[in-house]
DNA sequence: GTGGTCTAGACCACG
DNA sequence: GTGGTCTAGACCACG
């Protein structure tokens, strides 16, 4: 498994690893049924502590993205790709809501606002 | 002076401070050298500590919004449009960055995003 | 608030406090918008590790039963009343299951059972 | 023998396998006598660790419901069915026990519970 | 003071 | 080995 832990970016890093495993079940790097590192396995991988890993492991298991038995590990559970679907398309959703009130408070038009979306894609595209 | 403190957003009250009186400033309902409650007053007004109306004060007088002198209270400081402004773009620029990075997680395309954006703008507007 | 930890019994302390505060919203001995105590004067006067009394509340707080502000405290939150009836049922009910399938097992009728249930109910009314 | 393993249930795989044996026992559907499966056969069988299946049957050796013979394997030991009903009862009486104080905390009367109870019987015959 | 995050370290039941 | 619970102790932003 792959993970990467910034410690500048100012996401906890729990939610980093609940994040980055997320995205991995949603573009397939992880499918169902796939055995999941351990939390102190993975706490040694990224160097950090194992409570940490432990928390990661229980949000992901809260919301049933996977499951964690004593003594076998943690595994991928079986089709969540439509709840993380849909959990990723209300956030995304979200952050327009607050981009369309952000560009509202600075006079934009909803199509100055796609226009600089657009401008802002290229940038990253040609990095 | 009209700030709505909201205690279920999870945006620190301070920011929250901050924000409205920015953006008060940004749509002229905050002009150059006019008179700013009290921190105590505010404190008051808004049912809250006054540590609190403190630490905003702080902030938007380190940002160089307004101005504080013992004594006399503070004051919206000349001319913070343009400061105001490109910092307002700053920011949209790195919600945009966001939604991007988290519409390529879910495998949509630009366009796919730009629609949706319009799709809530609608439906926003008819709310 | 009044709770009272066993180390005997078998159930985790951060259980045994989550499920004791559960009661008391549902007894209206606390109430919508009770202040809780701080997670470290519970610790305190339950002689409890801070992390016991933390995850208590966190527990509490995803359930949306009280709301914790950094800096001002623990809540009860609006109206949960009826969230947490439903929740006891739905659990009264899965034990009822329980307790006859384990009737079943061994071979007791219905009516048995439930002579045995007003037996064991006159005993414990008795002591 | 027919044993068959949740994951899901929370239920720990040993209890599982001890208490699938125990009511087969008690069901008759095992008799004095009977040779179990030898704890490597059950494993392979069960698709689980031969620990597990270890655990289950010392287990079940110290109640005295099976006896182990090194070289000879494992037999149902003889007349056990006066000690797993005395148990069985017993644990009955625990969940109802349980049953009485959960309804309490829910205001429910004893008739109450017993209606309950009827109606969940009911549902689960008429499944 | 208050909760949020993180660390190092321990013991337990389970597999 | 594996996750579940618990402890003592630290630093941080917020009020």
């Amino acid at each position: 498994m792959n993970i990467v832990i910034s410690n500048s970016s100012g996401e906890p890093i729990y939610l980093q690893i609940v994040n980055q495993i997320k995205r991995q079940i949603l573009q397939k790097e992880l499918l169902p049924g796939d055995h999941l590192p351990s939390i102190r396995q993975l706490a040694l991988d990224l160097r950090v502590s194992v409570i940490t890993t432990k928390r990661a492991y229980e949000q992901l298991e809260r919301e049933g993205v996977i499951d964690s038995h004593v003594g076998r590990g943690s595994f991928v559970s079986g089709n969540n790709l439509d709840y993380l679907r849909k959990q990723g398309i209300q956030q995304l959703e979200d952050q327009i809501r607050q981009l369309l009130k952000k560009g509202k408070e600075l006079e934009l038009t909803i199509d100055e606002i796609t226009d600089l979306m657009h401008r802002v894609h290229k940038e990253e595209q040609s990095e």
